[in-house]
DNA sequence: ACCCAGGCGGGCG
DNA sequence: CGCCCGCATGGG
């Protein structure tokens, strides 16, 4: 069994784990040691982390190497994104505390069933309720005939549950959507066919999934399918761009998303997720 | 007890 | 259209 080491600049494990994307809902991270498993398709992929946010290595199975990279955007040159992004103080400062916080890339359905979950709802139980979901309905993966964990179930297979069997897992009245999209998914649009169109046309079609609107499809543009121009605008957004760059004054989403345009334009994803994080800690 | 959570869909004016 | 409200449930 071979591995491989990953080198990386410009890469925090931690802040990328833990800033409410995909994977703070459905991986495990072991903070103290830099250890993160996570399940991907018949795999359970393990990544080690060493070294410092300047520079580390990640340390993976030689299988995983390409998936890991891919996941945690590495070929990003961050010195480029900073630059590009860093046009105020606020900013500034949001990047200086969270210096190396990577957005991630990853599976589209992955993405839009861990974004359902997390309307009106807080991070603990929407990690809580995947996991649920996960270890009720995903496939089992072995490793050398031993059951290594589960994977994330498909539509087809979510699809065929009833709705109680989300409600059973924690979803609340979210459960009912999730039922809805997984048919949808299944038999209306195919998440894969959606790889390669523009954020708008991407958009376009995740907003006709039961219980996608427009902040859930701009997770789903940005985490699913890289789309870096999409600036998600969820209560934390709202309420630090108005208190930072409004006066405090109540605006409307439209006028939030021009203002995020301006500044951040095709990086305003990436602007997102720090404005997202860092206004959260502050209150 | 009370408020809030990475919002959405439906109904009303 | 735009606005407003209910919504399941657990954590702080």
């Amino acid at each position: 069994m071979g591995y491989d080491n990953i080198t990386t600049s410009c890469f925090n494990m931690k802040h990328t784990i833990e800033s409410a994307q995909p994977l703070t809902f459905h991986s495990d991270y072991d903070a103290a040691n830099g250890i993160l498993t996570y399940p991907k398709e018949d795999r359970i992929v393990t990544v080690r982390h060493s070294g410092d946010h300047e520079k580390g290595s990640l340390r993976v199975d030689r299988r995983d190497r390409k998936e890991v990279a891919g996941r945690f955007r590495l070929s990003d040159n961050m010195d480029k994104v900073y630059a590009y992004i860093e046009t105020d103080a606020f900013m500034k400062g949001a990047t200086a505390r969270y210096p190396g916080m990577r957005l991630t890339l990853n599976d589209p359905w992955e993405t839009t069933l861990c974004f359902i979950l997390s309307q009106f709802n807080n991070v603990k139980r929407i990690r809580a309720t995947t996991k649920s979901i996960i270890n009720r309905f995903g496939p089992k993966i072995y490793s050398d005939g031993v059951l290594v964990g589960r994977g994330f179930p498909s539509t087809e297979v979510l699809q065929k549950r009833k709705v109680s069997d989300f409600v059973a897992c924690g979803a609340g009245y979210r459960a009912r959507y999730i039922k809805a999209a997984a048919e949808y998914c299944t038999e209306n649009l195919d998440l894969e066919s959606l790889r390669g169109k523009s954020y708008e046309d991407t958009k376009e079609e995740l907003l006709t999934i039961p219980g996608v609107g427009s902040k859930v499809a701009d997770c789903i543009a940005l985490m699913g399918y890289g789309k870096l121009e999409a600036f998600p605008i969820d209560t934390w957004v709202k309420r630090t761009m108005e208190r930072v760059y409004f006066g405090g004054r109540t605006k409307k989403e439209e006028a939030i998303r021009e203002l995020a345009f301006e500044k951040w334009g095709r990086m305003a994803g990436y602007a997102q997720q720090y404005l997202f994080w860092h206004g959260r800690q502050q209150g």
